[in-house]
RNA sequence: GCCGAUGUAGCUCAGUCGGUAGAGCAACGGUUUCGUAAACCGUGGGUCGCAGGUUCGAUUCCUGUCAUCGGCACCA
């Protein structure tokens, strides 16, 4: 047996000082005691020091970093000298499976600091020695559970029998800390208290990759990928696709007396020198060089810059403000390759973007109405979120005093509006403090969409003023703002969420119009002229067998199927069915028409969404800084 | 950008232990006009991501490169 290299304990292995601790094992009545959620954190922190057991008993030089639990599992961060490969994967779950077979007790001993030190630097887990260095206590715990000891902070279950549902899933490679060098090798595995939630989970993981939006854009024709393009080719079905949701934006901007305006894409380099941009975004920039290679042109990034322009075009008055400006124009960000992702993460896309030029006094109510604007979007595609507010960074520009005021106004907004929030302490723009928005999906995955940030700094350096009642100049405030976040990304997460199925009044293609057989065609060509007459979005679907074109509209998820034979038009009525929902009966093409106009008017949710969100109970924003180890 | 993996027809994938490749769907042509999730018959389609190297010979092995995937970092 392995007596001294570096690793943890290995099988066999004695230690005088290891036995003279006291070890105690882990209450299983409090335990039982314990929450669902709080069950299920342990059983995943658990599971990490099972996995990592195994991974010592398979490979005993594994060096360990953090291995905490996450909302969907756990995972372990390891170095080792030969990488791991895939085919490892089933090695190590069977191991695993042996572990939680034997129902090893995990057990607990507190010990002076220096002794940690000493031991992990004898097992050279260098990893485990620089976890050490950052507690501030004199005394550490250490869990063990078999012949595997851990430095670790805990709690853990009684023992490894409850960690049974439990599954590897992937490998991957991660960042230790700031270095860049060497990077650790994650192994992700997810665990539950119950089989049956294990399969559930493992169904949502299909469901995922199901729902991706880079399989089902192409296959529902809304976009193609090229590896030439900085972002997705739109084709026809997306563009409508795009069309509506930009309508809709522009409809509830015009609600709220936006105005809009379109600047170029393209500006001298003076622009964002004076914006701050070219020091502190210049590398994400696509920038264009002169003969002698000077920097000269740049692509906007951002329309906060341009906008100041025109807010500077004309002599303001406080009697124009809060100035809402809108702005949808394309911006292109040099994003590095590694953060790409479909359409979600482009160099080249469109935000849904505003900024509002407002006095101090106006600051509450503006950001209260776009709390309460943001939701009613967000209502309308069934969409739950979560509110982040972030405080002042540590490096910051401005006044101490204009922060305090800014951040209370922020958070009295946020108040008034009944939102509930979790702060962010430091995490604001080091121009000014900010609400964020995180959509959550049907799978329960959060993206960044909306923000709601206070601006002190481009006023400043762009010098606006507005005149006030007193004939005396005052600077404005600027609130950057958006709801969808880009309409790229916001398509997106709109295809994953509901599975490419969109609700009626947003459908690229709304229905198709089947006649039986060919004596049916004029007719139904002369309803889909009506149909497309009033706006809608019907096509003719004539060719092939009649179940053929109605699995065709099926597959493309198209709401609503209209059918159409010697009854229907003899009495000019329809036979409906609807996406996923059947047959719905025959009915006149005016109830029809009817009904669609309500779908368009109203917005109508008529897509039923799989619900998987009540998957994910646990801790939230894991990240190896401070998590658990 | 970093680490690992992957790249075969429009799509999903098979295959070649080094002798230039095959299926289903899609496309195209023909027949079929049908009452709610795939009518039938036939045809075409690939410099096996790209560039170099090794070899009598490379899609297969090696190197580089580009792209994608899983994460990290970054972020709308």
């Amino acid at each position: 047996m392995n007596q001294t290299s570096s690793g943890n304990l290995t099988v066999g292995e004695s230690n005088a000082w290891l036995s003279s601790l006291e070890w105690q094992a882990v209450d299983a009545k409090a335990f039982n005691q314990l929450s669902p959620t709080e069950q299920l954190i342990r059983i995943r922190h658990s599971s990490a020091h099972i996995m990592a057991a195994a991974l010592t008993q398979l490979f005993p030089e594994t060096e360990f970093a953090t291995g905490p639990a996450t909302p969907q599992g756990y995972f372990y961060d390891i170095k080792k000298s030969e990488p791991l490969k895939e085919e490892d994967l089933a090695s190590i779950q069977a191991e695993m499976d042996k572990i939680a077979g034997k129902s090893q007790a995990f057990e607990v001993a507190s010990v002076p600091k220096a002794e940690a030190i000493a031991y992990f630097k004898e097992k050279q887990q260098h990893y485990k020695l620089q976890v050490l260095e950052r507690i501030p206590s004199e005394t550490v715990t250490l869990y063990r559970n078999g012949n595997f000891i851990d430095l670790c902070a805990g709690p853990h279950v009684p023992h490894t029998g409850l960690c049974r549902s439990n599954k590897v899933l992937t490998l991957s490679a991660v960042h230790w800390r700031d270095e860049e060098k060497p990077s650790l090798t994650r192994i992700t595995g997810t665990a539950w208290s119950r089989p049956k939630d294990l399969e559930r989970y493992i169904e949502f993981l299909s469901e995922v990759k199901l729902r991706d939006h880079r399989t089902l854009g192409p296959q529902l024709d809304l976009f193609s990928f090229h590896p030439w393009a900085a972002s997705a080719l739109w084709h026809p079905h997306g563009v409508t696709l795009r069309n509506q949701l930009m309508a809709f934006w522009r409809e509830t901007i015009s609600e709220k007396d936006y105005i809009e305006i379109l600047n170029p894409l393209l500006y001298k380099k003076e622009l964002f020198e004076t914006s701050g941009h070219w020091d502190h975004f210049q590398e994400n920039m696509f920038i264009f060089r002169d003969a002698e290679g000077e920097p000269d042109f740049a692509l906007k990034p951002m329309n906060c810059p341009d906008t100041m322009l025109y807010f500077r075009s004309q002599l303001r008055s406080y009697r124009e403000l809060p100035l809402r400006i809108a702005e949808g124009q394309i911006l292109h960000r040099n994003e590095a390759t590694g953060a790409l992702h479909g359409i979600m993460r482009t160099r080249n896309f469109i935000q849904d973007d505003a900024h509002i030029f407002l006095a101090p006094e106006h600051v509450e109510a503006e950001v209260q109405a776009l709390l309460e604007m943001l939701d009613r979007i967000y209502q309308i595609f069934q969409l739950n979120y979560n509110i982040k507010f972030s405080t002042r960074p540590e490096s910051y520009l401005g006044s101490l005093d204009v922060w305090n005021k800014a951040e209370a106004s922020l958070q009295a907004a946020l108040k008034a509006a009944g939102k509930e929030f979790v702060i962010d302490e430091g995490e604001g723009a080091f121009y000014g403090p900010k609400i964020d928005i995180n959509i959550q999906d049907s799978l329960g995955r959060e993206w960044q969409c909306g923000t709601i940030q206070l601006d002190f700094q481009l006023p400043e350096r762009f010098d606006l003023k507005y005149v006030k009642p007193d004939g005396a100049t005052e600077r404005p405030i600027v609130v950057h703002r958006a709801i969808f976040g880009s309409f790229e990304r916001f398509i997106g997460i709109l295809i994953e969420h509901l599975g490419g199925a969109f609700p009626t009044w947003l459908a690229p293609v709304q229905g198709v119009v089947l006649p039986i057989a060919e004596r049916h065609i004029p007719h139904a060509e002369s309803v889909v002229k009506q149909l497309k007459t009033l706006g809608f979005r019907f096509d003719l679907a004539s060719n092939e067998s009649v179940n053929y074109r109605i699995r065709h509209a099926e597959t493309q998820k198209t709401p609503y199927m209209l059918v159409i034979g010697d009854r229907e038009m003899a009495d000019n009525t329809v036979a409906v069915r609807k996406y996923t929902g059947g047959q719905k009966g025959t009915y006149p093409l005016a109830q029809l028409i009817e009904e669609l106009c309500e779908h368009r008017d109203q917005r109508i949710f008529d897509v039923v969404v799989k619900e998987f969100s009540s998957l994910f109970r646990g801790p939230s924003d894991v990240s190896t800084e401070d998590a658990p180890y």
